[in-house]
DNA sequence: TGACAAAGTGTCATTTCTACACTATTATTA
DNA sequence: TAATAATAGTGTAGAAATGACACTTTGTCA
């Protein structure tokens, strides 16, 4: 079978830039590539969009299918299109981005990717394509957002110490924050909600436990609340 | 002469959402299409990619085709791909949003206009495709960015008032600014030059003319300063 | 039971924000 | 030429947010 147009067309892909929090690391999860071209390099999960299928869908198709990671919110990052950034024709890529709590989805790798891995941010191998642009853009977004949307709530476990979200806002913005003015901060905007209970196993004094509550920040919302950390 | 497919492809198009501010109102350019589909129909400047040129320059070259329009600052603004927003076949546009100063630019329509001008974006025609999507997303983006980027300035003269500034601040934002508290804040940052000139031919106090100094904000970025009105 | 490790807590000085109203200047008009 | 109309331009004080800073509490483990 084969499809044929008056004027060139090129192919549309999306690719996936999934970020994760792993203890104390800022990750990304990659596929190793398993078919040419750049066969055994790494890359976001990604491929062709299908002609009839919209954007965001086709990028939570490919997500499942090369890592099994599932149902989890996509934003659109931005679409790098110079015309020779794939060797086989011109292909023009939408990119999302992601965030995940890497405990709750197991991922392995199917279809055309050899491999599926999380990678520390600050330790990613040559990536094929340019994924390497596609990370740098992906970064700039997530630390540009983090300090203005709660989305870092999405890394973490339901349940969180507060010491766990204060470190993961260090690891994203890559500056130390002072202890008790971030608590204040956050505990002030009367966005989290005490559980009652405190961490396990740890061989110290144990830690509360925190949940976000999504309900309460979509009411403040509407009456205009403005997030930031 | 055709193409031809192994697999189907969509065709990418751009659109480009350029805002200028006419006296009191924020007003976007628009084409009137001369060809179906949507012919009579108004709808952003924009056309198909050509299969070797990078996203950006076709959005230029389209903007200058249908409305003379030249060698403005495009921004990538988002990529729509919804499967049946073109009758014609599957499209994916990727939009760009530019700011423009209505006066220094010459409007003329050609190629597939058969007319542009500026419209008042509270009072928009019927667009064709999903423009209006487009449109939304674009006021939103200038709404947000335009409180921490100094993007504003090129909507205005070289020489401008503070009232001018706060002007266009209070239309873009859509709410009212104060004005003592707006001057201790612009100027406050350093940013705006005194052009020692005044305004001429008004029936009041003349306010003086300042003009935005960016090599002054790019020296002011390396240091971490941060721009926020 | 003492040492260790992290949890949890308050204050003060500084800066920033907000709300608010009158005088100055210029062109126009009576 | 004096009065009027229109906008320019200016300061302050109270409230809120920020940033810097160190010790006590609680639990585990050796």
């Amino acid at each position: 079978m084969s499809y044929t147009y008056e004027y060139p067309h090129p192919a549309v892909t999306v690719d996936c830039v999934v970020f994760g929090l792993d203890d104390d690391d800022l990750k990304v999860l990659l596929i190793q590539r398993d078919i040419d071209p750049f066969e055994g390099k790494w890359a976001f999960p990604g491929g062709f969009v299908e002609i009839d299928e919209p954007l965001e869908k086709a990028a939570l198709r490919e997500l499942k299918e090369e890592t099994g990671l599932n149902k989890i919110f996509l934003e659109q990052l931005y679409t790098f299109g110079k015309p020779d950034r794939d060797p086989r024709e011109r292909v023009i890529s939408v990119a999302f981005f992601a965030l995940a709590n890497i405990r709750d989805h197991r991922i392995k790798a199917a279809t055309d990717a050899r491999n599926a891995a999380w990678f520390d941010v600050k330790n990613i191998p040559a990536l094929a394509f340019d994924h390497q642009n596609i990370l740098i853009t992906a970064l700039e977004r997530i630390k540009g957002k983090v300090s203005y949307q709660p989305i870092g709530f999405e890394l973490l476990p339901k349940k969180f110490t507060l010491n766990q979200l204060q470190h993961l806002y260090e690891t994203i913005l890559e500056r130390p924050l002072d202890k008790r003015n971030f608590r204040r901060k956050i505990l002030g905007m009367d966005l989290l909600e005490e559980t009652g209970e405190t961490e396990k196993n740890v061989a110290h004094r144990a830690a509360r436990l925190y949940r976000f509550d999504k309900i309460k920040y979509n009411a403040l919302l509407k009456k205009g609340f403005i997030f930031e950390v």
